[in-house]
DNA sequence: AAAAAAG
C-alpha cells in the first residue's frame, strides 16, 4: 500500500516544516476577494498568473481542478464559496512554497518602497559588485578562468584601509607581486597567464607538469617527525581550558584571549624545530589577528598503504616547509591527495577587536551579538577580512569552533555589498550558494545564517533532497539571495533550469574535505563550474587537507589560508578513552554506557546496525532513535530533533551525524564501532564539548584492532588510554558517568 | 560503508 503522502496525521511534519505550519493566506485571498480553492480558482487564477512568475511553477499542474465543471456532475464544486478539504496531498507544501515566497516578495517590496531599515548607509558607498553581462553563454561554454576580466570587486573600503597593511604580509614569499597588481584585478592577474601561475613562485612546483610526484620518500620521514614533535598531552593536561563554541554559550572572553595565548606557546614549542626559519617574532599588527609568516604549504602525493595518512594536523603549518625540510606530505596512497601549498595565517585573537572592527556592518553585528557571538573567534577574526576583501579563502577550525559565522557573516556581508544601490528584484539569481555534505548540516547552517541575512534584507533558501522541490522552486521564483544546500538537489535543479548560479560570485565549501571525496567531489565541481566567473571560494573544515586540491587547483586562486594556531585536540575539552572488549560483550556494553543521564550520540558504521543498536536500546527500556541515510528526511529531521530537544536522550547514528552537526549538550559519543579515519574521529568526537562543555568520547575495539586504533589516534593527535573492559567494570559506570571518576573525586 | 536527486 503506497503510504499516502501526507504525514500521518499531519502532525509530524511540524517539526519538519515549522515555518510553513501556520495558517497560510493566499495570494488569491488577500487580492481577488475571499479564499478561493485552489483548483476552483483555476481559471482565473491561472490567467492572473500567467505572465506572473511569482507563482509557483508546479501550481498549475495539480491545480487544475478535478472533477466536473458543471453543477450537476459529481466532483463539481462552486467557485468561489467552497473551502472544503482541497487534495492536501501536493497541496501543502506548495502552498507553503507559494506563501513563503510570496511573503519574501512582499517584504522586499516593502522594503524597497519604504527605504530599507537595513540599509545602512555607510555601505551603499562601499564598492559593489560590477554589473556583469547577463547569463549569456554561461553553461558550456562559458570561458576559462583565464578569460575571466577585472570583473572582480574590489574588497570593500573601510576595515581594508585599516587593514590593508596587513595584508600584503602574507605573500611575503614571494607573493607580494599581488600588490603590484592594482586592488580591482587582483584576481585577474592570477590567471592572465597558463594556470595562473606564471612566475608566481610556490605555485610551480605544485603545478608541475600536471602532477610530478616529488619528494616521494619523504612522506614517511615526515609523519613522523611530526608526531615525535608533537608535545604531550600531560604537559597540558593540567591547564586545560574548555574549548568554545559557537553556541548560545559563548565562552568568555578572557579564558579565550588565554587558551590563544597559551597556544601560541604550544605552538612555539611545536614548531621549534624549525629552528631559525620559524623566529615568530610575531610582531603585533595592531589587528584582529597576526599573520604568521607566510609558510607555504607543499605536499605532494606519494603512495602510501596507509589510507589515513595525513600530513599531520600540526601540520599545515608546522610541517609543510619543503624548503627548509624537504619533507613532503605522504597522503594516502589511493588518493591524490596533492599539494595545498599557500600562505597560511594563524590567527590570534586579540582583545577588544570586533565583528565590526573586522568590516561587518552593524545590522549583522547586532545580529550576531543577538545570537551570543559578541566578539570574534580567532578562525573569524582571521578569515573575515580575507573574505571580505573578496580573497579566496582555506580555513581549517576546530569542530564547534564557529566557522559558519567565519564565512557566513562575511558572506551576507558581501552579498549586501554587492547589491548596495540596487533594487532586490523580483525573481533574482541567488548571488552565493552554500554548499554542505548532509541535509541536516544544510538545514543548520540556514539556521545560522538566516537570521543574519534578514537582519540586512536579505534571503536565504534550502536546496536540499528528500523533499518535495515545489517549495524550494518557488522561493527560487521569488528570488533569494543566498542559497545553502546539498549538491544533489542543487545539481538537480539547475539541470533543471530551475536554479541559476550564473550570478552566484560566491561559493562556500563546507566541510570541504568532505565534499572532496570519491563521489562527492563530481557533483560538487560541476555545481561550482556554474557559478559566475572569477566567484570567490571559501573552502572551510575542521579537517582541511589537500584532499581539497583537485578543487583549489580547478577554483581557488591564490587563497588565503587560515588555521587557528594551537587549535588542536589538545586544548579541547573532550575527554577520550578506548575501551578493548569482547566482541561478544559488545552489545551489553553498549547498553550498559548509553543507560545515563545526559545526551548520548552513538556512532555506528553502517545503517542497519544504527538501526538494530537504536532498537536494542529502545528494548532495554532507553528509548533511542536512530539516524541514517535509510530513513525518509521528515524522519531523519523528526529523530534529530528528538535528540536536541531532549524527548530522547539517545541517538545511534552513522557518519551521516559525524561532521557539523550541533547538538548543545551531548556529553558523551560512543563508537560502536571505531572509524576507519581518523578524520571521521576528530568529526564524530567533536559532537560533544561544543560551547565550551566538556564532552567525553569512548571509542570501542577488540584486541584485534588496537593497533589500527592506535595509529589513528596518533594521526589525529589525541591521547587516549586503552583499558580493558568487561561487562560490569567499573570503567562503565564511570563511562557512563553513574560514578564519578577519579578525575571528578580530585577536582 | 556512508553520503548526495528523483513531481
Amino acid at each position: 500500500m503506497p503510504k499516502n503522502k501526507k504525514p500521518r496525521g499531519g502532525r509530524p511534519s511540524a517539526n519538519f516544516e515549522p515555518r510553513y505550519g501556520a495558517k497560510k493566506t493566499s495570494f488569491h485571498d488577500r487580492h481577488n476577494g475571499g479564499p478561493a480553492r485552489d483548483g476552483a480558482r483555476d481559471e482565473r487564477g491561472g490567467r492572473a498568473d500567467a505572465g506572473d512568475r511569482r507563482t509557483a511553477p508546479a501550481a498549475g499542474g495539480y491545480d487544475r481542478r478535478p472533477g466536473s465543471r458543471s453543477a450537476g456532475h459529481r466532483g463539481y464544486r462552486p467557485a468561489e464559496a467552497e473551502s472544503g478539504a482541497p487534495k492536501q496531498r501536493w497541496g501543502a507544501s506548495e502552498r507553503a512554497g507559494r506563501d513563503e515566497a510570496r511573503g519574501i516578495r512582499n517584504r522586499a517590496e516593502s522594503g524597497r518602497r519604504e527605504a530599507p531599515h537595513h540599509r545602512n548607509d555607510e555601505r551603499s558607498e562601499r564598492p559593489r559588485f560590477n554589473d556583469r553581462p547577463t547569463a549569456g553563454g554561461r553553461f558550456g561554454d562559458r570561458p576559462r578562468r583565464d578569460d575571466r576580466g577585472g570583473q572582480r570587486p574590489t574588497g570593500p573600503g573601510t576595515y581594508r584601509d585599516e587593514r590593508g597593511g596587513d595584508r600584503p604580509r602574507f605573500e611575503r614569499d614571494g607573493r607580494a607581486r599581488r600588490d603590484d597588481r592594482g586592488a580591482g584585478t587582483q584576481r585577474q592577474g592570477f590567471r592572465d597567464n597558463d594556470h595562473r601561475d606564471g612566475g608566481r613562485p610556490g605555485r610551480d612546483d605544485r603545478r608541475g607538469a600536471e602532477r610530478p610526484r616529488f619528494g616521494n620518500d619523504r612522506g614517511a620521514e615526515r609523519a613522523r617527525f611530526d608526531r615525535d614533535e608533537r608535545p604531550r598531552r600531560d604537559d597540558r593536561a593540567g591547564d586545560r581550558t574548555r574549548s568554545n563554541d559557537r553556541g548560545a554559550a559563548r565562552p568568555e572572553r578572557s579564558f579565550d584571549a588565554d587558551r590563544a595565548r597559551r597556544a601560541f606557546d604550544r605552538d612555539r614549542t611545536q614548531r621549534s624545530y624549525e629552528g631559525g626559519r620559524d623566529e615568530r617574532s610575531r610582531p603585533s599588527t595592531g589587528g584582529a589577528y597576526r599573520t604568521e609568516r607566510p609558510r607555504p604549504l607543499t605536499s605532494d602525493t606519494r603512495g602510501r598503504p596507509a589510507r589515513n595518512e595525513r600530513p599531520s594536523r600540526n601540520d599545515w603549518n608546522a610541517t609543510s616547509r619543503p624548503a627548509s625540510t624537504g619533507a613532503k606530505f605522504a597522503p594516502g596512497d589511493d588518493v591524490v591527495h596533492e599539494r595545498l601549498e599557500a600562505k597560511s595565517v594563524a590567527a590570534v585573537e586579540v582583545d577588544g577587536v570586533t565583528f565590526g572592527d573586522l568590516g561587518l556592518g552593524s545590522n549583522i553585528v547586532e545580529t550576531l551579538v543577538g545570537m551570543g557571538a559578541a566578539t570574534p573567534f580567532p578562525i573569524q577574526a582571521a578569515s573575515i577580512p580575507a573574505v571580505l576583501a573578496g580573497r579566496d579563502v582555506l580555513a581549517r577550525g576546530r569542530t564547534g569552533s564557529g566557522k559558519t559565522i567565519a564565512f557566513g557573516a562575511p558572506l551576507v556581508e558581501r552579498v549586501l555589498q554587492s547589491q548596495a544601490g540596487k533594487r532586490r528584484e523580483f525573481g533574482r539569481s541567488p548571488r552565493a550558494i552554500i554548499l554542505a555534505p548532509t541535509r541536516e548540516l544544510a538545514l543548520q547552517i540556514d539556521r545560522t545564517i538566516q537570521p543574519i541575512a534578514r537582519s540586512v534584507g536579505l534571503f536565504t533558501t534550502q536546496i536540499y533532497g528528500g523533499v518535495p522541490q515545489g517549495r524550494q522552486v518557488g522561493a527560487l521564483k521569488k528570488g533569494v539571495d543566498i542559497v545553502i544546500g546539498t549538491p544533489g538537489r542543487v545539481e538537480d535543479l539547475i539541470n533543471q533550469g530551475k536554479l541559476d548560479l550564473s550570478d552566484c560570485r560566491i561559493a562556500v565549501l563546507d566541510e570541504a574535505d568532505h565534499m572532496c571525496e570519491l563521489g562527492f567531489v563530481e557533483p560538487v565541481q560541476r555545481i561550482l563550474r556554474h557559478t559566475a566567473d572569477g566567484s570567490q571560494k571559501l573552502l572551510f573544515s575542521a579537517t582541511l587537507d589537500r584532499e581539497v586540491a583537485a578543487l583549489v587547483d580547478e577554483f581557488l586562486v591564490d587563497p588565503a589560508v587560515y588555521e587557528v594556531a594551537g587549535e588542536d585536540q589538545d586544548s579541547s575539552t573532550i575527554e577520550h578513552r578506548v575501551l578493548v572488549i569482547e566482541h561478544r560483550d559488545k552489545a551489553d556494553i553498549l547498553t550498559s554506557l548509553v543507560d545515563r543521564d545526559g545526551k548520548t550520540l552513538v556512532f555506528a558504521r553502517t545503517r542497519a546496525y544504527a538501526d538494530m543498536l537504536a532498537e536494542q536500546f529502545d528494548d532495554a527500556g532507553i528509548p533511542a532513535v536512530s539516524l541514517h541515510g535509510d530513513l525518509n528526511q521528515a524522519k531523519r529531521t523528526r529523530n534529530l530533533e528528538r535528540l536536541t530537544s531532549g524527548r530522547v536522550n539517545v541517538l545511534v547514528a552513522t557518519d551521516v551525524a559525524a561532521r557539523g552537526i550541533h547538538v548543545d549538550d551531548i556529553d558523551l559519543v560512543v563508537q560502536a564501532d571505531a572509524p576507519d579515519e581518523y578524520k571521521t574521529y576528530l568529526h564524530r568526537s567533536g559532537r560533544t564539548g561544543r560551547a565550551g562543555r566538556s564532552g567525553r568520547v569512548v571509542t570501542l575495539i577488540t584486541r584485534q584492532r588496537q593497533r589500527r586504533m592506535t595509529e589513528l589516534l596518533d594521526r589525529a593527535e589525541i591521547d587516549a588510554p586503552f583499558e580493558n573492559a568487561r561487562l560490569d567494570d567499573d570503567v562503565i559506570e564511570e563511562i557512563a558517568g553513574r560514578v564519578p571518576t577519579a578525575a571528578d573525586l580530585t577536582a
